[in-house]
DNA sequence: CGGAATCCTCTTCGATACTG
DNA sequence: CAGTATCGAAGAGGATTCCG
C-alpha cells in the first residue's frame, strides 16, 4: 500500500499568493470548495456537483485539501453512519476568493455555452451575502428539483445552507428554470412567486427570495 | 506551422466561479498576472519573475491569457524596438482576486520553505491599495538591488509601478533584507530609512514607505 | 542578445473498471 | 456508497535550438 499523498509540485516563491496557489491552486480544489459552501456534503454529492471530476482526481483532492487544513472529513453520528467533508475555518476563509471569481467571471469570463451544467446550488451563490430584508431568526426553505436549501438572514445578510429549514416560515418549491430566471434578472421576484408553490408565509417567502432577484446578471463593461 | 492554441480544457459548468477559472485557473496564470500588476513587462521579465515556469508554458499562457482579453501584447515605439506585455481591463479586474490570495495565504497558507524565492516586487504587493499620506502628486522613487519602484497615492490609496519615477520628490535606495523586514513587521519605517539612502525630501519617502510597514505580517488566526 | 519554438521525459489528468 | 486500480492522453518541467 502506497502512503503517498501527491502534493502539486509547489511554487516555491516568498510569496502570499504563490502560496495560497499552492494550496487552492490546482484544477478542481477551488470547485471542491465552492461545493462546500453552503455546509457538508457526502463524497457521491461532491462527484455529482462537479460533473467529469475523476473519482481518483476527487479523494486526491479532498485528501489534499484536508492536508493543508481547508477541509475535514467527519462521520456523522450513530445512526445514519455516513461520513461527510465540510469546510473547516481557512476553508471558509476562500469565501471571499470565490466572491471576487463569481464577479469577474460574470463580467469578463466566457460565454456559457449552451450544454454546459447547471445545478440550483450554482444559482444561489450569487446571492449569499447580499442585504436581506428577512427577519432574523425566520427562515424559508426552497426546494428546486430534488435539492433543497434554505434561506436565512444574519446581520441583514442573505445566509444559504443546504437541507430542510429547522422551522420553516415558508417553503418555496420552484421549477430551476424559474430560478435562473430570477437570479439572471430575467424575472422578478413577483413572477417567480407566481410560478412556485408556497407553503405558509408568502410574504416571509418573497424577503427571502428579493436578494436573489438578479444576482448573477452580468455587469456592464466599463470599457 | 501549427495554429492550434492549446485551451486548457473547460469545465464545462454554467457557473460564474468555474467560467473564471476556466481562464484563470491554469497553473501560473495568475502568478503572470500578478508578474504585470505593476506595469507592462518584457517575456525576459515574465520569465525570471517567475522561477522554474518552463518557457513553452510562459508562451502557452500568454497566448490563452491574450485570447481571453485579459493580456494584450504590444510594441513599444520606435528606437527602443521592444515588445511588452500587460494587462488589460479585465486583467486589472482581477486585482481583488490577487488581494484575497494574498490575504489568504497569510493567515492560512503553508509556511513559506527556506530555499524559496524571493523578489522585491512582491515584497510591494501587500503594500498597494493601504492608505497613504503621500501627498497627491508626490512620488518616491524605491530601488532595491536591480529593480526601481515609484510610489505615489491614488485618492489616499498607494499605487506602485515598475520604472524610475517620472518626477521623483525622493529616491530611497534600500536593501532588499531591509524590504522585507519592513514589510514583515520587523521593522519600523524609522529604522528602514536609517538602513537605506535617501535622495531628496526623506519627509515624502517616509510617508510613501509608511504603508508598506508590516504589509505582509501573517495576522493571528482567529479560530 | 532578446524572444520565442522544439524535443524529450515525467507527472498528472480523464475515463472507466473494479473492490471492501 | 466510498473509494482504489489501471491505462492512454494531455500537460508540466527542463534543456536545448532556432530566429531576427
Amino acid at each position: 500500500m502506497k502512503y503517498t499523498v501527491a502534493f502539486m509540485k509547489r511554487y516555491g516563491q516568498a510569496c502570499a499568493i504563490a502560496r495560497a496557489l499552492d494550496v487552492v491552486g490546482e484544477r478542481w480544489s477551488l470547485l471542491l470548495v465552492r461545493e462546500l459552501t453552503f455546509g457538508p456534503r457526502r463524497y457521491r454529492d461532491l462527484a455529482t456537483g462537479l460533473p467529469g471530476i475523476p473519482s481518483n482526481v476527487l479523494t486526491g483532492r479532498l485528501k489534499e485539501l484536508q492536508a493543508a487544513g481547508v477541509v475535514t472529513r467527519r462521520a456523522l453520528p450513530a445512526p445514519t453512519d455516513v461520513t461527510v467533508y465540510e469546510l473547516t475555518g481557512a476553508g471558509r476563509a476562500l469565501q471571499p476568493i470565490l466572491d471576487d471569481l463569481l464577479d469577474w467571471g460574470l463580467r469578463y469570463g466566457p460565454e456559457p455555452s449552451q450544454d454546459d451544467a447547471g445545478q440550483p446550488g450554482w444559482a444561489l451563490l450569487g446571492g449569499v451575502g447580499r442585504p436581506s430584508a428577512l427577519p432574523e431568526g425566520q427562515t424559508c426553505e426552497l426546494r428546486v428539483g430534488l435539492e433543497g436549501f434554505y434561506l436565512s438572514s444574519d446581520a441583514g445578510k442573505l445566509t444559504v445552507r443546504r437541507g430542510p429549514a429547522p422551522d420553516g416560515d415558508a417553503v418555496v418549491t420552484m421549477p430551476a428554470d424559474t430560478l435562473y430566471s430570477l437570479v439572471t434578472g430575467q424575472t422578478t421576484v413577483t413572477d417567480a412567486v407566481r410560478h412556485s408553490t408556497v407553503n405558509g408565509d408568502t410574504e416571509i417567502a418573497r424577503r427571502a427570495l428579493e436578494p436573489l432577484a438578479a444576482a448573477l446578471t452580468r455587469p456592464a463593461p466599463n470599457n
